[in-house]
DNA sequence: TTGTGTTTTACGACCTCC
DNA sequence: GGAGGTCGTAAAACACAA
């Protein structure tokens, strides 16, 4: 169902859900289909809610580095910001990985997880 | 407090791929 | 023809100096 409605224009989600969703986006920036239900599932969001997370994520993640690209260039050359990055749209050719230790649909999560979990 | 800048959800427009 | 991608943006929530 909608989230935005008259009384909430957003949610904002706990720190679990954001921790596990991050730990998501720290092992692979795709989530896939099977991942996304089980991860909406288990965090009691809708689907679409994890995938605009994700996609809000991967915009985050853009802005960061590309920050990083200008920052430290440590004086000189003012950082020509029209230089072919953006308007690539077309250029992507992304390439979408749904393999990534997939190829399979099944992972195994739960362990995946606890991997994560340990290193984070 | 409040003014203001940044971050976080959620969506619409538009595009690509199948 | 739909699912999911980016980009741009709205508005809550948050951070924080003044």
């Amino acid at each position: 169902g909608k989230t935005r409605t008259k009384d909430k224009y957003r949610v904002v989600y706990t720190d679990h859900q954001r921790l596990e969703l991050e730990k998501e986006f720290h092992y692979s920036k795709y989530i896939t289909i099977r991942r996304k239900s089980e991860l909406a599932t288990t965090l009691g969001l809708s689907e679409r809610q994890v995938k605009i997370w994700f996609q809000n994520r991967r915009a985050k993640e853009r802005k960061i580095t590309k920050k990083k690209l200008q920052q430290p260039a440590s004086s000189s050359s003012t950082t020509p910001p029209a230089n072919g990055v953006l308007h690539g749209n077309g250029g992507n050719s992304v390439s979408m990985v749904t393999s990534s230790s997939g190829s399979n649909g099944l992972v195994s999560p739960s362990s995946l997880a606890l991997n994560i979990k340990e290193e984070y």
